[in-house]
DNA sequence: AAGGTGACTAACA
DNA sequence: ATGTTAGCCACCT
């Protein structure tokens, strides 16, 4: 199974309320130093897919670090509120907290 | 097939 | 504490 494929997989696996790093996907896929690939992977998917929880995945400092326009900032806060992840929201920034949201993926791994 | 490109990060200044 | 820099690496052309 292909790189790509594995972190499309993975993120599906993010439960509802609860984030994952993009590190922290990377790794889980085998690659732990490929993080800024699972963006752009994630980024493309959405763009013909499009249905996996894509808005589960920030970055390590608990930012949500989307420039793309047709997936801004806003809708991802909104989908992660939906969720239920709280998030600070400071200096045009949005953040959630990871020592509280953070993904412990501890049963089912397929590598 | 080779090279450009980031929804990244950790390390510096 | 905050802003840059420089490795990273798989994806897409």
């Amino acid at each position: 199974m292909s790189f790509k494929n594995q972190v499309i997989e993975t993120t599906k696996e993010i439960p509802r309320g609860r984030v994952a790093t993009y590190g922290q996907i990377a790794a889980l896929c085998g690659s732990p130093r490929a993080a800024i690939s699972v963006g752009q992977i994630l980024h493309n998917y959405l763009d013909e897919q499009g249905d996996i929880p894509w808005q589960r995945v920030i970055n390590s400092k608990g930012y949500i670090s989307t420039t793309c326009l047709e997936h801004p900032a806003e809708l991802q806060a909104s989908l992660l509120k939906n969720d239920g992840v709280a998030l600070e929201y400071s200096r045009g920034l949005y953040r959630a907290d990871l020592m509280k949201y953070l993904w412990q993926p501890t049963t089912k791994r397929h590598i």
